[in-house]
DNA sequence: CTCCTTGCTGAACGACCGTATAGTAGCAGG
DNA sequence: CCTGCTACTATACGGTCGTTCAGCAAGGAG
């Protein structure tokens, strides 16, 4: 991932494959050390690439921080769609949830990273308002989904917003307290909030 | 809260006073921009001292740091505490939690923001190691006594662990979705997760 | 081959960062 | 009054911050 700095001949990407790089360079760093890490040298040092082409691409570092944090969403919500068979959509997300690379105590560093940006960073509010909504949108299908299969009613908006909160804790849990929160226990968790509501919901994998 | 910067007249407090003073000011800045605005100029400035005080008192900004964050969790488990009238001492740590002042976007900011720092800052990981099991004790606790009034048999140390997970998300859905995250949507979330374990828990207030 | 677009470099800028330190002033004990 | 202690101020230091910009080089078009 890191060029030797010593190497001086040029690599040059296409526009797509260079902000790519710098994106996850970017994670690395927020990764290691939050948002006090998130500074042109340290991805500079970590693409491997000058001072210079962050800003070229980007515009400025707020701008590579929106950058992040769409394609943070984007890849997120993506995994939490995929069919896995035997499970139900409600099912298969939750096992994207809980399992690797979503369940990832430095992955979840990064969202609480950004979640900690996009309170105080009115560049990155902007970008949460036109994300966001998105995942809740996924969430409250899936669990209509499920209810439906099990012939339940539900307020499909109102758990939702439950779920996340459980989840988004739990990733919480998963950075201040990586050996207490195992997969496990989230799994538990889960069980807990939603079988009243939808009946019992396989969130054993 | 901070002083005419033209006021030269010296104000000359006991170590713990100005020891708390500055560990307001160092919250009130955390609320407002996050850990990229916990520096001493900004401290500095809030409190209206000069800069080298903030070194006098707690030798680093690292030393502040873990000061705001004890300062925090010995007032939020002193709040979760305290008894209120009708209520038992579950309910009313739940009460404590989803009204202000716990129950408040700028709490909550500060919370996050410290989480962030406890993922990948040594010296306040070291500092949470030794303040969060007392936080989970105490909600454990809370969790075993209502158990015993409804007599049921619960595992109060898992229970405790989802509770914990989802509380934290809430705080975080407040911060990032101020609008959307209510109280009213938190209590029913809290009763979601806790009824099935400990039958109808009053969370309403 | 030449030309031209553009991905990319690296030096430079002023501002701000945390820390160290010499000196000032408030206040208690005599 | 004087003296000692220490809360407190103010300045200075080297380092890092985000941003700007003039110029270099890679690769397609002609």
């Amino acid at each position: 991932m890191t060029r030797d700095p010593s190497d001086k001949t040029r690599v040059r990407l296409t526009p797509d494959a260079r902000r790519a790089a710098l994106e996850e360079a970017a994670c690395a760093c927020i990764a290691r050390g939050g948002i006090r890490a998130f500074t042109v040298d340290k991805v500079m040092a970590e693409a491997g690439v000058s001072r210079g082409l962050i800003l070229h691409h980007f515009g400025s570092m707020d701008g590579l921080l929106v950058a992040v944090y769409t394609r943070m969403y984007r890849d997120s919500i993506a995994a939490l769609a995929v069919p896995r068979p035997g499970l139900s959509p409600l099912e298969a997300l939750i096992e994207a949830l809980l399992t690797p690379p979503q369940f990832d105590r430095a992955v979840q560093g990064i969202w609480l990273t950004l979640w900690g940006e996009v309170a105080t960073n009115p560049v990155l509010t902007a970008a949460h308002r036109a994300l966001y909504g998105e995942y809740r949108a996924t969430v409250a299908a899936a669990l209509r989904d499920e209810a439906a299969r099990n012939g339940r009613t539900i307020d499909a908006e109102a758990l939702a917003a439950a779920f996340i909160c459980l989840m988004d804790g739990i990733g919480v849990q998963l950075c201040v307290e990586p050996q207490l929160m195992t997969a496990a226990m989230a799994r538990a968790a889960c069980r807990a909030l939603l079988s009243p509501h939808l009946g019992p919901v396989n969130a054993a994998g």
